[in-house]
DNA sequence: GTTCGCCAAACTGTCGACAGTCGACAGATT
DNA sequence: AATCTGTCGACTGTCGACAGTTTGGCGAAC
């Protein structure tokens, strides 16, 4: 495995598709605010500096743009995805949509095993929310919740989730910072287990709603002082 | 001027690029069977018979993948989507679940003006329905669906739809008809229009909950007759 | 008759190049 | 001084070509 963060070094990259790998290098440059939001990217100058012709680096481009990190303007080229406060709003909304019906529809068949594996994530995310690796705690907030909308047994349904990740990972880069209170992340999560545990639909929802907004609330702001 | 950009009355200057013009190309003959699912599609074939190069048959097939209209196997190429019964319901469970909630941010701000709106397509797809035109009649429908989300007032929520829609045309193709009765696709739609009107979001959701019901019974059970 | 291995054909991934188009800048004009 | 216009540079859209891989078929071995 080479380094990670250049691609094109001294050594020519093999094997693995490159598309892949400038994708991932443009998604890791968008998340840690490498590339300013709004930015222009050039197609030729990407290639030139990873070293690779244009046709990977096109592909990667619209893979990200399907993705939401990019926006692309015909014959201008790709600029990188500036988020508003609607935006923000939309997305969290969206966030909610989705994760409301998977809890419905996860509470109507939960068991012991689901209950387990989701008890251990919220372990993890414990063990992880003490240390300041900031990323791997959105990450693991991230499992968690996927883990929900998957147990939910809907393929679709996890893939609509899977589209707005990218988009949340990018909102929650750009405050720069997850929340502030590591034990708030730990509760609110056991509130959610506890909801799906009860077997009741209407807690489910409050406790999903609460959670999602409690987020939400918190990213919006964010951006509302990253702006002004 | 009442036109700046545009020649005479509507005549805009747009030049399709070619990639566009191919992924219409594709939907249209996916859409219409003409290319089986699960059948193999060969970049240079469709390059040689559509007279461009590779390069935008490429970019149209990566577009049609993130519309989930084809898949890509690595060094293998693209393959026409194939629907089975399960990844059916998923979609029309998601379809459920974003309507629901545009249902539910709807009926809180609904007026006049989105109510006449919305009565003006019901009626343009009243009188679609009498008609024999099948795919005019899809396209109607999804119309008055996609109007509902957008007076939503979520963009993003709307792009989620609009992703799913691809796929709806997809396996609504794929049964080849769409409702029987011409009556019930009205009447099922003035039940939704009653239901917002109302201002209540019981009513509201029961609508919802049977209309894609329906739609789900039908296909699922048309695409049952299908493989069978 | 079946299975394995090899070979040729076709295909995808990637590359460099060309042409048309867009935006910026300097010069001309009012 | 402000605005319009012509030119220039840079970039995207598109193309044809090459290399490595996959595929399907044919023949040999069991």
């Amino acid at each position: 495995m080479s380094s990670s963060n250049a691609i094109g070094d001294s050594t020519v990259i093999q094997q693995r598709n490159l598309v892949e790998q400038v994708a991932d290098y443009l998604t890791q440059a968008i998340i840690s605010q490498k590339f300013a939001p709004g930015e222009r990217l050039s197609e030729v100058q990407l290639a030139r500096d990873l070293g690779v012709s244009r046709a990977p680096v096109r592909e990667a481009a619209r893979l990200l743009e399907s993705r939401g990190l990019l926006v692309s303007q015909p014959r201008r080229g790709f600029f990188v995805r500036a988020l508003d406060a609607a935006e923000l709003n939309d997305i969290f909304d969206l966030r909610l949509c989705l994760e409301r019906h998977a809890m419905a529809r996860l509470v109507g068949d939960f068991d012991a095993d689901k209950e387990g594996a989701l008890r251990r994530q919220v372990e993890v995310m414990c063990e992880v929310a003490a240390g300041d690796n900031e990323s791997r705690k959105i990450e693991e907030d991230l499992v968690f919740h996927r883990m929900v909308i998957a147990f939910a047994g809907n393929r679709r349904l996890l893939k609509a989730f899977d589209d707005i990740t990218h988009e949340l990972r990018l909102c929650i880069a750009l405050i720069g910072k997850t929340h502030a209170d590591p034990d708030s992340i730990s509760t609110s999560h056991w509130l959610l287990l506890d909801a799906l545990a009860s077997g009741e639909p209407g807690r489910c929802r409050e406790a999903i709603d609460y959670h999602i907004g409690v987020a939400r609330d918190y990213v919006v702001q964010g951006i509302g002082e990253t702006v002004a």
